[in-house]
DNA sequence: AATAACCTTGACGTACGCGTTAGATTCTGG
DNA sequence: CCAGAATCTAACGCGTACGTCAAGGTTATT
């Protein structure tokens, strides 16, 4: 066979935009021990498979590894965290493909309830993370104009002593 | 003796306002573990001691353990990030300390040079989170809108149904 | 002086988030 | 068709941030 052939129990969407898992490594700037890893512990949805069993990403698998480390480096979130976020994320998808469907409306009206209240714990979070941050900026300048004062009065002294 | 003496190896201040570990710990949520496991790794103060070898904490020691937690829990920065900060905190100490002291000039200038180095990287640091956390807002709010306006579909749905 | 309540220093254990071989398999270029 | 590069699974290792005994010593109370 000349070409690259996928394998049948999980073809890639059908697009030849496809990556293995070292390039999604570089691209992203986890190892590929991560991708493993964030894999096994369901953070990412097991990719598509060539035939020999290597891995195949899509572009949107890319972006949710750098949406993960976003939250955990930048933002302190853990793993279990963040497969939350991700699994409700999956809810959503799920909604939206039930959307036109018809699906129980009572049950619907349940998991879009249930959505909500996610989403509005994570905004309590943020929020809760962003007047902390907005504190500590401000405890931190004015940590800077006091040193920057100090500075000035040095400088101060050293006119004075010049003259 | 009647009255508890203080250890003449490092007396505490000279004030009745003394803590053992276990109201400490009590006092900021963290466990006594924890609080030694902070002493041990610099990021507190060796407390001053009663003579049978009782930690004995400050105001102050409190302040510091609960800002800790700040920005472990909420930040995510790692102790190793926190001790850093804790010993810039150390140093403007000292260069108060030393301030009405006739220390060398430059040599204090160097030192709140570098104390303003370090805060300002701080600052970069507090910054990208901010500006990281609000995307993340912005983004959870986008969902929550999206979720709320299939609600109110379903409500027209119910709505017409039920004429 | 006895006893409870609190504290001490080890020292080993644990959960998380990967790192690091190891050995086999698969893919690519010549 | 085969060398060499890339990937696979499995499994043990490691640094961080503590938890959890164990075996005592200290302080307060009675």
């Amino acid at each position: 066979m000349a070409q690259k052939r996928t394998a049948g129990a999980t073809p890639p969407p059908q697009a030849e935009a496809y990556l293995q898992i070292g390039e999604v490594a570089e691209r992203t700037g986890v190892t590929q021990r991560t991708l493993r890893f964030y894999e096994e512990k369901g953070l990412l949805k097991p990719p598509s498979r060539l035939e020999g069993g290597f891995r195949l990403y899509s572009e949107d698998d890319v972006k949710r590894v750098e949406q993960i480390k976003r939250l955990q480096t930048l933002l302190g979130f853990t793993l279990a965290d963040i497969k939350e976020m991700v699994e409700a994320e999956a809810l959503k998808m799920q909604l939206h493909a039930e959307y036109r469907k018809d699906a129980e409306i009572s049950e619907r009206r349940a998991k879009i309830a249930k959505a909500i209240e996610v989403t509005e714990r994570q905004v309590a979070v943020v929020d809760q993370k962003l007047a902390s941050l907005g504190d500590m900026k401000a405890s931190l300048e004015q940590k800077l104009s006091t040193y920057r004062g100090w500075v000035a009065q040095l400088d101060e002294k050293a006119a004075a002593g010049s003259q």
